[in-house]
DNA sequence: ACGAGCGCCTGTCGGC
DNA sequence: TGCCGACAGGCGCTCG
């Protein structure tokens, strides 16, 4: 459940739990557990479940696609890539078939970290800043202005689609929230980003903010058999609607690769560049 | 600097 | 029914 709505709808529920589903703050941890070794990407599993017993759990974040559950001394860093998930439940209950990592508090519950294919990973670090310090802004930080994101679009000669989706220019974008913004924004998804006026910056950035704030709001999208997320599927007006009519103008939905990715458009609202 | 292709994995779905 | 390819909310790596 991986774009930012969705890790942000997981960092709430696990600050504030849900019905049936406990808080984490303050819990103590009894032990970690290591179910498949690849899902740390630091420390060794031999130091993970040595260093991990006795820390409490003080917050916990959220910094682009990344949940940060921060310890006592450590911070636990999940990334859940493409299938993960995040359980907190009572320690007796069976597992599930890919859970990777469990955490295991001193009350009786158990935190499981989940992940069908295997590319989530667990980091458990002392300078989370230092692993983190590669992610551009966040889109709904306050102080990040349309005069900061026109600075970093100028500094590219990229289409608009792969800048927008690179962590490093800005942070907790993926496929769909990235295709819903630039459809509210009017921006063909091959725009050069150099080529948008200040005026299109302004309203591409509010947008962003727009679909991100409306999928935390309904809880993230859920879209396949894998995605436990909310309600923000019926909402999409691009993603995953070719071949079905625009909502804003009623033209024929178009589907391209960008990349790797499917990119969804509507050729008439977001016109081709140089058109 | 940019973007395409590929690998990492498991699972579903549709076509034949 | 079974097989096979396409596809999936991500990202790091090469290469031209």
């Amino acid at each position: 459940m991986p774009e930012l709505p969705e890790v942000e709808t997981i960092r709430q529920q696990l600050e504030h739990g849900r019905p049936g589903r406990p808080s984490i703050l303050d819990k103590q941890i009894h032990s970690g557990e290591v179910l498949w070794s690849g899902v740390l990407t630091a420390p060794s599993p031999r130091e993970f479940t040595s260093r991990i017993p006795g820390q409490r759990v003080h917050s916990v974040g959220r910094r682009g696609k990344h949940l940060l559950i921060h310890l006592s001394e450590d911070t636990l860093i999940m990334h859940l890539r493409m299938s993960g998930d995040v359980f907190v439940e009572q320690g007796d209950q069976p597992l599930r078939k890919h859970d990777r990592l469990l955490i295991h508090f001193t009350d009786g519950a158990r935190l499981a970290f989940n992940n069908v294919r295997k590319f989530g990973r667990v980091q458990l670090t002392s300078q989370p800043g230092a692993v983190l310090a590669h992610l551009g802004p966040e889109p709904l930080d306050e102080d990040f202005s349309p005069r900061d994101f026109f600075d970093i679009l100028q500094k590219h000669n990229r289409q608009i689609k792969y800048l927008l989706l690179d962590q490093k220019s800005i942070a907790g974008l993926g496929n769909i929230y990235t295709d819903e913004a630039l459809h509210l924004a009017g921006i063909h998804p091959r725009t050069k980003s150099d080529s948008l006026s200040f005026k299109q910056t302004e309203a591409l950035l509010s947008s962003i903010r727009k679909v991100l704030r409306a999928g935390i709001k309904n809880q993230g999208t859920s879209i396949d058999w894998m995605y436990r997320g909310g309600d923000y599927q019926q909402y999409l007006l691009v993603y995953g609607q070719e071949g079905q009519n625009c909502p804003q103008c009623g033209t024929i939905v178009k589907r391209i690769k960008l990349g790797q990715r499917s990119t969804y458009f509507c050729p008439s609202c977001q016109p081709q560049p140089g058109r």
